[in-house]
DNA sequence: TACTTGTCCTGTCATGCCGTCAGCTTACCG
DNA sequence: CGGTAAGCTGACGGCATGACAGGACAAGTA
C-alpha cells in the first residue's frame, strides 16, 4: 500500500517518469473511448503520447495492466457514489428523491466513465479476478447501503420478510449498472433520457420500499 | 436473403467447404468461452479445428466476422424468448408465474449462450452497430412484449399514466441480461440463484403492474 | 566547469501473428 | 478420362510484441 510508483523493472519513478507514465495512462484513455477493446495496440498509445512502445513496457506489463491502472483510479473516485445512499430515508417525499438522485449519479458516472467501465465489466464477466474486484468496489458501496435499508425496512415490518435484501439491491445495482452502459442504444431505440430516468427511479422505490412512491 | 453460402472470394461453399466452416465456428466458440476475447487468435482458431490459417480467411473476413456469425445463429434461436410473454396475463397467480417463468427463461438462455454474449454486448457498448442489432434481436422480442403489457394495463387504468411503457420495459429486459450475464459474480458475492430468481421476479411484477404480486 | 550518479528514453532485434496469393489437391460430372 | 470448380496450404511481406543495452538528460558535487 505504499504511495511509491515503480516501473516493470523496479526502479523508482522520478517526477518526468511519473509524468510520462500518467500521459500514457490518459492516452490509452483517449484510445479506448474511440476504437474497441480489441483493436487497442502498444505502439498506437505510445505514438499518440509522443514516446516509443519500449517508454510503455518500462511502466506496464501489457495493455491490460495499464487499463487496470486506469480502472484502479476511477474506482477510487467511484467510491463516492455511497453518498447517494447512506443516511438517505425510504419514506414519503424524500424516499422519492433519494431514488432520483441515486438513479441521476449513477447515470453521471457511468457516462463520464463509459470507455473504462465496458472494459471493467468485460473483464469481470470473462471471469478476472482482477477486472471484477474493481467493479465490486464500485458497485460494493451502493450495494452495501442499498442493502442496509431494506433490512431496515424489513426490520419495521415495512417490506415482506421473503425479500433477499442482498439479492434485491445487486439486482437493482446490476440494472442501473446495465442500463447506463448502454443509454445510447436507448436512445437509438427512442426512448429519451428524460423518460428513463423517471423509470428507473420508480423500479428502485419499488424494489427498496415494495410500494409506489408519493411525490 | 439467399441461403447461399459464400466464401470471402465469391466461390460457393459445397458440403466439404461448409463442414469445415462450422468447425471453425464450433472451435472458435469453444475458444470464447475459455480465453479473453482480446486473446483469442485465428492461428490458435484454426489450429484447433486442425487447419490453417489460409482457410479461416476463406471463410470470414477475420475474428469479429466470424463472432458475428454465431451470434447471429444465437439471436435466430433467441426469438423464441418471446414465448415467455407473449399471450401472457399479468393478473393475480398467473400474473406471479409469468414473472417467474420470465426470469427463469431468460437466465436459462444467458447461462446457455455466456461466452458469445459478452461479446455481443461489448460490441453494443462500444457503438458497434452490427452487434448492437444482433442484441436488439434477442432482447426485442422480449421487449416488445413486455412494452405492449404494460400498455394494455395503462388503457385499462390499472397502472399509473405517467409510465412509460418502453422504458420500463426496456430496463427490465436489461436488468435480467445483466444479472444473467454476472450470475457468477452474484455467487461469489454469497447471494443464491435461490433466492436471486424470485426477486427478480419480484422487481419484474412490480415494474409491469405496480403492484406486489399474488403467490 | 567538469565529473558523477541515477533516472529516463529509444534504436534495434528476435519472435510470432496477420492477411494474401499462387498453386496444389480433391471431388464431381459428362 | 479430362475438365472444372471447390477446397486447402506453404510461404511471404508487414506489423506488433517484448526484451535489452546503451545514449540523453537532469541534478547534485567538488
Amino acid at each position: 500500500m505504499t504511495g511509491q510508483v515503480r516501473t516493470v523493472d523496479g526502479r523508482v519513478a522520478g517526477r518526468r517518469g511519473q509524468a510520462t507514465r500518467q500521459k500514457l495512462l490518459d492516452c490509452l484513455s483517449e484510445m479506448l473511448s474511440s476504437s474497441p477493446y480489441r483493436d487497442v495496440k502498444v505502439i498506437d498509445v505510445a505514438r499518440k503520447a509522443g514516446t516509443s512502445p519500449a517508454t510503455f513496457y518500462q511502466y506496464f506489463p501489457d495493455v491490460e495492466g495499464a487499463v487496470l491502472e486506469i480502472a484502479e483510479q476511477m474506482a477510487t473516485e467511484g467510491a463516492q457514489l455511497t453518498s447517494l445512499v447512506e443516511g438517505r430515508t425510504w419514506v414519503g417525499k424524500s424516499g422519492w428523491s433519494a431514488a432520483e438522485e441515486l438513479v441521476d449519479g449513477f447515470l453521471e458516472f457511468w457516462r463520464r466513465n463509459d470507455a473504462i467501465l465496458r472494459v471493467v465489466d468485460l473483464g469481470a464477466a470473462e471471469g478476472d479476478k482482477r477486472f471484477y474486484k474493481i467493479r465490486m468496489k464500485i458497485l460494493n458501496s451502493v450495494t452495501n447501503s442499498l442493502t442496509e435499508s431494506v433490512k431496515e425496512l424489513q426490520a419495521k415490518g415495512k417490506v415482506d420478510k421473503d425479500v433477499s435484501p442482498a439479492a434485491m439491491a445487486g439486482s437493482l445495482v446490476a440494472m442501473l449498472a446495465a442500463v447506463a452502459s448502454h443509454q445510447k442504444g436507448f436512445q437509438a431505440w427512442g426512448v429519451k433520457q428524460a423518460e428513463l430516468k423517471p423509470n428507473l427511479a420508480l423500479l428502485v422505490h419499488l424494489g427498496i420500499t415494495g410500494k409506489k412512491p408519493t411525490r
